[in-house]
DNA sequence: TTTAATT
C-alpha cells in the first residue's frame, strides 16, 4: 500500500486526507537526512522538506513533513510535539499541522496582561469555556520567565471571537498592569510592520519612516527577500548563520535609510527650483533630503568622522566648488555615505535596487530635457545608483530624470551619469554648486551634456 | 503585552 510499484521503482503515493506537518525547533544543522530516521518510526514519510531562505540558502530551523499516511501524522503529532527537545535547542520540538493545511490565523488570539506566573493551564483554564483550544503557548524569555502575554488557538473564529467578547479587559491578573487583553493575534503582515517600526524607533528614525510604511507595507516582504538576495550575491555564503543575520539586519537598515532619504523629496521640494545663493533656510528641500532619516542611523564611523553633526542644519548652501571646506555640513554628508558605503558596500550599493516599483523613486522613462538642461555628471560614488543622484540633484530643481549607467555585465555603476532639469537655469546651478564637489577622493564633474552629435565628423 | 520557524 501507499506505493505504486511499477517494475523496480515504487513511486510513493500519499493518502488523499493526509496531513502536512510543520517541523519546528530543528536545529540549523540538521538535513533530511538526519531528521528522517527520527520520523520515519512513525510511518512512511512521502516528503520531508527542510525550509531554506530562498537566495541565501539557510537553513531556517524548521521544515514540513508529509506521511504517506494520514495517521502517521497524527502518531507523530502526539508523540514529538513538545515532547522532546533536540540538541542544542532551548525549545521543544514542534510537529503540527502547517499553517496552509488550515485556516489561518483568524482564530488565534493573543492574550496580554497575563500575571508572570500564570502557567500555559492557568491560561486554557481561562479560555476552555468558549471551546476547543487547539493550542495554548505562554511566551516566555530565554530563561523560561513568562513574558506575561500568551497566545490561544481555538478551532474557530467564532469561539475566538467569544472569549474576546468576554474575556477582553474583564479582569486584572494578580501582577499584571492593567486588565487583560484578548484580542486577534497580528497576522504575519502585521508582524513584519511592527518589526520594523521598533527597528525604526530603535534606530531614531520617526517622521518619513512611518509614512513610508504606511505607504509601501506591502513591499516590507518583498524588501526583506530583496536584501537577502542582494546580500547573498554581493557577499557570498557566510561561515555562520548569526553573521548571515546581522547582514540582513544591516541590509534591512540600509533599506530604511535609503528609503527614507528619497522618499522626502516628494514633499517639498517638487515643482520648485533653487536659484543660486539662496540658502537652506528658506529652502528645507536641501536639508532634508540629505538630512536626518539617511544619516542619523549610520553605524558609528570608524574614522572619527562626527555622526553626531547636525548634518542638515540651516544654512547649509550646496556651493562647495566656491567653499571647498571640509565642514561643509552638506559635503560632511555626501562623506558620510562615503564612509558609510565603503564600511558597509553591500548594505549600500544596491538598495536602489530594491524597491523596482517604487513611484516616488523611479522616473517613468529616461527622459531628456531641453537643451541646456542635461548634465554629464563624472566620477560618482560607486554606490550611488539612480536614485541617489537624483536626491543629489534635486535641490536645484526639477529633476525629470537621473541615471547612473550601468556595466551589463557585472551590475556594477560606471560612476557616471547624467541628470535632466526641466530648465536651463536649474542646470546651471547644478553646475555651479556641484561641479567640484568633494566625495571621498574623488571630485564629481558636471557639466553639460554633450549634444547628441556634437562630436561626430559626419 | 505579539512568538522561533510556515515552502
Amino acid at each position: 500500500m501507499n506505493g505504486l510499484t511499477i517494475g523496480q521503482n515504487t513511486i510513493p503515493m500519499k493518502d488523499h486526507d493526509a496531513i502536512k506537518l510543520f517541523i519546528g525547533q530543528i536545529p540549523r544543522n540538521l538535513e533530511e537526512k538526519d531528521l528522517k530516521p527520527l520520523f520515519e518510526e512513525f510511518g512512511k514519510i512521502y516528503e520531508l522538506t527542510v525550509l531554506k531562505d530562498r537566495f541565501t540558502g539557510m537553513h531556517k530551523g524548521c521544515a514540513f513533513l508529509t506521511y504517506c499516511a494520514r495517521e502517521s501524522a497524527l502518531k507523530a503529532q502526539s508523540a514529538l510535539h513538545e515532547q522532546k527537545t533536540l540538541p542544542g535547542m532551548n525549545r521543544p520540538i514542534q510537529v503540527k499541522p502547517a499553517d496552509s493545511e488550515g485556516r489561518g490565523e483568524d482564530r488565534k488570539l493573543f492574550v496580554g496582561m497575563l500575571g508572570k506566573q500564570q502557567s500555559e493551564d492557568d491560561v486554557r483554564r481561562l479560555f476552555e469555556t468558549f471551546g476547543q483550544i487547539e493550542e495554548c503557548t505562554v511566551l516566555r524569555g530565554p530563561d523560561g520567565a513568562s513574558k506575561g502575554c500568551a497566545f490561544v488557538k481555538f478551532s474557530s473564529h467564532a469561539e475566538a471571537q467569544a472569549a474576546i467578547n468576554s474575556l477582553h479587559g474583564g479582569q486584572t491578573m494578580p501582577g499584571a498592569s492593567s486588565s487583560l487583553v484578548v484580542k486577534f493575534a497580528d497576522t504575519d503582515k502585521e508582524r513584519t510592520l511592527r518589526r520594523m517600526h521598533q527597528m525604526a524607533g530603535q534606530l531614531g528614525i520617526f517622521s518619513p519612516m512611518t509614512i513610508q510604511f504606511g505607504a509601501y507595507g506591502a513591499y516590507s516582504h518583498a524588501m526583506m527577500q530583496q536584501q537577502a538576495a542582494l546580500m547573498a550575491a554581493t557577499q557570498g555564503s557566510y561561515l555562520n548563520p548569526m553573521a548571515a543575520i546581522a547582514a540582513a539586519q544591516m541590509q534591512q537598515m540600509a533599506a530604511f535609510n535609503v528609503n527614507g532619504l528619497v522618499a522626502t523629496p516628494m514633499t517639498p521640494s517638487s515643482g520648485t527650483s533653487t536659484p543660486p545663493g539662496i540658502s537652506a533656510t528658506a529652502v528645507p528641500s536641501i536639508a532634508t533630503p540629505i538630512g536626518v532619516n539617511g544619516f542619523s542611523a549610520l553605524p558609528p564611523q570608524s574614522n572619527g568622522q562626527p555622526t553626531s553633526e547636525p548634518i542638515y542644519t540651516n544654512g547649509i548652501h550646496p556651493y562647495p566648488a566656491q567653499s571647498p571646506t571640509v565642514t561643509d555640513p552638506l559635503q560632511q554628508a555626501y562623506a558620510g555615505v562615503q564612509h558609510y558605503a565603503a564600511a558597509y558596500p553591500a548594505a549600500y550599493a544596491p538598495i536602489s535596487q530594491a524597491f523596482p516599483q517604487q513611484p516616488t523613486i523611479i522616473p517613468q522613462q529616461q527622459r531628456e530635457g531641453p537643451e541646456g538642461c542635461n548634465l554629464f555628471i563624472y566620477h560618482l560614488p560607486q554606490e550611488f545608483g539612480d536614485a541617489e543622484l537624483m536626491q543629489m540633484f534635486l535641490p536645484f530643481g526639477n529633476v525629470i530624470s537621473a541615471k547612473v549607467f550601468v556595466d551589463r555585465a557585472t551590475n556594477q555603476s560606471k560612476c557616471f551619469g547624467f541628470v535632466s532639469f526641466d530648465n536651463p537655469s536649474s542646470a546651471q546651478a547644478a553646475i555651479q554648486a556641484m561641479n567640484g564637489f568633494q566625495i571621498g577622493m574623488k571630485r564629481l564633474k558636471v557639466q553639460l551634456k554633450r549634444p547628441k552629435d556634437a562630436n561626430r565628423p559626419y
